[in-house]
DNA sequence: TTGAAAGCGCTACCAT
DNA sequence: ATGGTAGCGCTTTCAA
């Protein structure tokens, strides 16, 4: 690691002190009132040109940026759209575009990190800043939660996950589904021994416990079986659950995702079993390394819903929100059949 | 694409107000002052247990939680340290774990979604939210918009990037040695002509480029060549460059990173280039993937510094805002010599 | 066309 | 120990 060094602190000198709409008035010689009239194009009052040349001179010159608190504190509502963040890399792409959007629907979208809170301080938290609107992903997020929010003046709290909460609209990205898919895929393909890789970072629980949950219930009253494997991101992890492969007698395996297949499919070639011959593998998230191995891998494509359609969600919740809470499904997982099963 | 469809809207009910400190005061039959000293533990004033308990048990009842943004508009500043979100994974740990530092020293972190706007226009809009400290990483701002955030109250400004901003703090991440580790070692391995890969993705040229140059520099002056070579992450553009792979007559790549390198790496192999034999291949970043890729990837580890070491300086600014702007090296490069070159 | 002033929710100073 | 109150920066109604 980088250590960055402690350096002697000197004495700070008096920092200015920051221009407000007063002090722009002043210095155009108008009354406060006049300053917002003209900096934020009032239709229904008119100033006159040179009153609004001068305003915009002395903001300009004083170099002044007016302050969101206050005004929001005043209109009595902001247009902040609060996604506390998660670190899914599964889902960056996906809310990129939903900040885009709701961008395009003059809503500012602010991302809070309080990962560490337990669940309704962090709905607490977040009820401080008085977002119009929560989207929140995952878990972490009861109905005392929404509760409070709402009780704080969010109009809209909109849950990506699993199952629904009470009070709030629900997107539901159900990964059992994801797991489904891959077994009924194996299952179809002939395999009967089927083991799941359980991550064991924490934080992937969330999604790899449904899509264990999802193979179980694909082989269910049929005659294949389920075997839970732990694995950690590692490759000698990789390597001590490859060496007791044979013993486990599996014919195929549902690796979480493409990630942790690639790993698990290495740590296989290496100690000599064959692809999809003796085992097959199928990862799941469609990433391109999945195309790039050898033999090229199964998967199983999550395709979830444009940006757009969600920023709609928002802003009609927002506009409307005694409606009652929507449900949707939003996960669609479909299998990409390729070589390694 | 899932479609969200549009439901018929009812008209919505009155929304019940937001309870302020000042209806847990009527409600506990005290001041609102009292509740304030109550609510945030003012050490300077003594409140009897009996009317504590009355005022917890009023905001308890109401569902009270302090309004942020009147808190700090009468505090006269914030605690909030603005981060405009890169969407770059090599750095998502890495602020994650700084994000976690800055919560240790009690900061609220806030990540703002303005990717779109121009340079200047993005900084105003950062300013209006008067952060206290902002921390942007990449290119998109200059001197004037340091100035306009300074002006609005910031007491830190750090950037995380190429080269220092006239200002503010700089935490120098200069990718331009990366290329340069990467370039010293393919010729010290006896390669001569060296082809660099330069993604074709936008939002990537901040980082490529440097890269690219720094190749360029370990070679000038000696007798080795560097040949710019274009790429989208694709498969087939992939395919096509390893078909004219022979007449360039290239005996080492840059890949830029891993992922590319892997991308490359399997179409000059499914083309028969033997590898490192006919061509030495070297990416970046360090990923896992690599270490699972036969031939094993030789890589460039990135080692940057640990959130606590940024979150102190971030800290160290605040306190002293008129200390001179540090300027810190913060990208380790190192070679991780592997099988590929 | 422009200005005076109230008030958003909160905290801290000064009284009592 | 508790309350009254000024004022943070802004918008908007009402009056001139």
């Amino acid at each position: 690691m980088v250590q960055i060094p402690k350096p002697a602190a000197p004495p700070s000198p008096a920092p200015r002190s920051v221009p407000t709409s007063a002090d722009v008035a002043r210095l155009a010689g108008v009354s406060r009132a006049t300053v917002s009239y003209v900096l934020n194009n009032t239709r229904a009052v008119r100033i006159s040109e040179p009153t609004r040349r001068r305003v915009h001179e002395a903001a300009e010159e004083l170099g002044y940026v007016p302050h969101a608190a206050a005004r929001s504190l005043r209109a009595g509502h902001s247009r902040m759209v609060l996604m506390p963040a998660p670190a899914i890399p599964l889902y960056s792409r996906f809310l990129e575009e939903l900040q885009w959007a709701l961008g395009l629907l003059d809503y500012t979208v602010v991302q809070h990190a309080t990962a560490s809170l337990p669940g309704d301080e962090a709905a607490r938290a977040w009820a401080e800043l008085r977002p119009v609107a929560v989207l929140v992903s995952g878990v972490g997020l009861g109905p005392a939660g929404v509760s409070v929010l709402k009780r704080s003046g969010a109009r809209a709290v909109v849950t990506l996950g699993p199952e629904p909460v009470e009070g709030a609209h629900a997107l539901l990205m159900d990964h059992e589904s994801v797991g489904h898919r891959a077994g009924v895929h194996l299952h179809a393909r002939g395999r009967r021994r089927i083991g799941v890789v359980v991550p064991e970072e924490r934080g992937l629980d969330m999604f790899s416990r449904p899509r264990l949950a999802g193979v179980r219930r694909a082989l269910r009253g049929t005659d294949g079986s389920v075997t839970e494997l732990p694995l950690g991101y590692d490759e000698r992890a990789a390597a001590h659950l490859a060496a007791r492969w044979r013993d486990l007698g599996l014919d195929a395996v549902f690796a979480y995702n493409d990630e942790y297949a690639m790993l698990l499919m290495r740590a296989l070639q290496d100690g000599g079993v064959r692809i999809p011959e003796e085992t097959a593998v199928i990862g799941a998230d469609d990433l391109m390394l999945g195309r790039l191995l050898r033999p090229r891998l199964s998967t199983v494509h999550i395709d979830l819903p444009s940006g757009r359609d969600l920023a709609e969600l928002v802003d009609r919740a927002v506009r409307d929100p005694g409606a009652p809470p929507e449900r949707h499904t939003v996960l669609d997982a479909t299998v990409v059949h390729r070589e390694s099963t």
